[in-house]
DNA sequence: TTGACAAAGTAAACGCAGTTTACAAAATGA
DNA sequence: TCATTTTGTAAACTGCGTTTACTTTGTCAA
């Protein structure tokens, strides 16, 4: 075998020394602040070395947050347990917040810039994507409650209450890493905006509905 | 009065060049696009001719989109005119969204992307700021729904409401504006998800209110 | 052991960004 | 007329992502 073995597993030392410098100024100071010479001054190589372990900088990043991605995935699915489908969505929701609040940098990568051009990539590409299964996740629990006649009669598409659903949360911690801070708004504490988002989404979509009594509807 | 006069008029010709330059960029490719010397070039003069009007880049987009900041102030000051308070939100929810979807540039500068600095500076640097009048028209609005019996009980705190209420509306532009075209996610029209969001959360968080609600809950 | 070859690494540069320095030209007002 | 202010420029500075051209180093077959 040779040494080949342990050059390998230098290669891919050094790889997670990158890495490790980069997780520190990207959670610290966002994309911007990862600049290639402030990752290889951290690691102590040129610049040029990094381009050797990762294409450029947008591989690197994204790499990077793959790690943390899978611990977003992970929280939704714990609120998945929950059993009734409305308390899930709502649990749901906490989730989704409170990774976002916890991880401001990863949440704005995910979803507050441009996501990178899906143009000619199959499907491969988007399979094992913690965001692709969270919302599936999501749709799946609105469907359940739509046949279970949670729903209000008006909401019998579970994309579109799906993609509301989202769509309220997401305003909620989009709002805060982009505003917090602004003096001209009297914010209520975020905790409290999230119960109210997650409650009142859900009552909204729900309200009025046939009943709970006729006993669920099996399909989708 | 000599040609100072003149001189004045000028210089402002050319500022407002400038600012048709930049504004011409921005729209079309949003900020990042917008380089110094790419407004230089369209306007015939050296980078450096800028500054003479500007003190830096972030200062011209500024001022650049004041303007068009007006537009959305008026057009959900429209809104205002609707009679009936849940109403008048669900008009300003929409006001909104067609604001941001119709431009999607100055929403990003507006409300995606952090906020300026406010540190140090007085009450002065927030007047006439159409973000502030318009959520301050949305806050007293959920106070008058509130006044008049209309919103759930648990809700009694204006501010969380419509922090609530903005949040919603937010969510569906920003993401929109961030995941539109991902293919993973089958996306209901944009119209739709307005709609389906500004009734969810105005019916969400006036369900079950005591007063005159029980005969104007129609359907949808 | 040697020597060809590939891998790993570097210094310096390229192109582009915002911005500034140092300077020239022109208009103004005394 | 002439000093002063205004308006403009060319060229440079710094910092960014990235690449070119080169050196060093380790590996492995002859």
């Amino acid at each position: 075998m040779g040494p080949t073995n342990r050059r390998e597993r230098e290669k891919e030392a050094l790889r997670t020394q990158i890495l490790d410098a980069a997780r520190y100024l990207f959670a610290r100071d966002g994309y911007d602040a990862v600049t290639m010479r402030a990752i290889a001054e951290r690691i102590e190589y040129s610049p040029r070395t990094i381009y050797l372990h990762f294409q450029d900088k947008e591989d690197l990043v994204r790499e990077l947050c793959r790690h943390d991605f899978q611990v977003f995935g992970a929280e939704l699915a714990k609120a998945g347990q929950v059993k009734s489908p409305l308390a899930r969505i709502k649990a749901m929701g906490r989730g989704y917040a409170a990774f976002g609040l916890q991880n401001p940098n990863h949440y704005r990568l995910m979803f507050m810039s441009d996501s990178p051009d899906y143009e000619g990539k199959g499907e491969e590409e988007w399979k094992d994507n913690p965001e692709v299964d969270a919302y599936a996740l999501l749709r799946d629990t609105v469907q359940q409650a739509i046949d279970q006649g949670l729903m209000a009669p008006a909401y019998t598409d579970a994309e579109l209450v799906a993609q509301t659903v989202w769509a309220g949360i997401h305003g909620v911690v989009a709002l805060a890493l982009a505003k917090e801070g602004d003096p001209w708004v009297d914010w209520r504490p975020i905790a409290a905006r999230v119960e109210a988002m997650s409650d009142a989404i859900v009552d909204g979509l729900s309200a009025g509905a046939a009943a709970p009594a006729r006993s669920a509807r099996k399909g989708r």
